[in-house]
DNA sequence: CAGAATCCTAATCGATACTG
DNA sequence: CAGTATCGATTAGGATTCTG
């Protein structure tokens, strides 16, 4: 029972797919099963943990960056997160990291093509939440106000 | 150290804002810090969680659902995180709640017009991820094999 | 400078049982 | 049916220390 549970856990937790929102049939003949989650779903979750919107639109904005710009451009993140976040898109190829070999090392990161199509739609996100901010702060309140 | 560490991650872990990509202070005249995060980090961080677009673009598409429509259209969604995901979404103006006093109630759930400019944004990032899986799987393929 | 490794806390989320 | 409450497993992520 308990083995049940975890391994249901582990195998299926990231497998929700977003098939009853697009044509099923292709999305499933597209999609290796054994290899993970459905790829929509893996890509939204990316996109949705802290830090990879904000270094994508940064990466956008400034171009090539290295690591330590990086850092201090995008206020409050932790060389841990920073790094973590930078191989996931580098792993996802929507990142380039390239390395030169200087002593110390000189790293530095440019949006590949696909990550540069990603940054456009990530700024459609980010310029909503900032068009709309009053209204969710005004809605907040209305509700926050009735309990 | 304990209580500051403590203090800090419960008052500011959510703070970092987007001020270096937008004009900053705008963001800072029309962002009252005393009431939490940054409302565009809050709202993306929103975005991001496991359920939030998925129960947003199943609306979109089927327009006045009840609770347990959504819970079986939505596959592997649990009762907890189904009405989890609405109160927020209710909260911030983007679903509205109705109850119908029948016995037993009535609950069904609909996107405001807030909802629906939300929900086009959240389909421009849905559908830049059915578009690039392929690209997307084949770089992490061909990062895994070099390692 | 860039990043890997360790430790530890807090948030997330599923499973389950219960209420009106 | 819709929702709440509680528990436990898992994960995310910050602080810190160490390496080339």
């Amino acid at each position: 029972m308990d083995a049940t549970n975890r391994s249901r856990r582990a195998e299926d937790s990231t497998n929700y797919c977003y098939g009853h929102l697009m044509d099923t049939d292709q999305v499933r003949s597209r999609w290796d099963a054994t290899k993970g989650a459905c790829p929509t779903r893996q890509v939204l979750g990316r996109i949705g943990d802290t830090w990879t919107m904000l270094v994508i639109s940064t990466l956008e904005k400034g171009g090539t960056l290295r690591s330590g710009q990086l850092k201090s451009i995008i206020e409050g993140i932790t060389q841990k997160m920073l790094t973590q976040t930078l191989r996931n898109l580098e792993r996802d190829g929507v990142v380039r990291r390239d390395v030169l070999p200087t002593v110390p090392v000189t790293v530095s990161y440019t949006l590949t093509p696909l990550g540069l199509s990603l940054a456009a739609a990530v700024a459609t996100m980010r310029t909503w939440a900032y068009d709309h901010m009053d209204e969710i702060a005004a809605a907040r309140d209305e509700y926050d106000a009735n309990r």
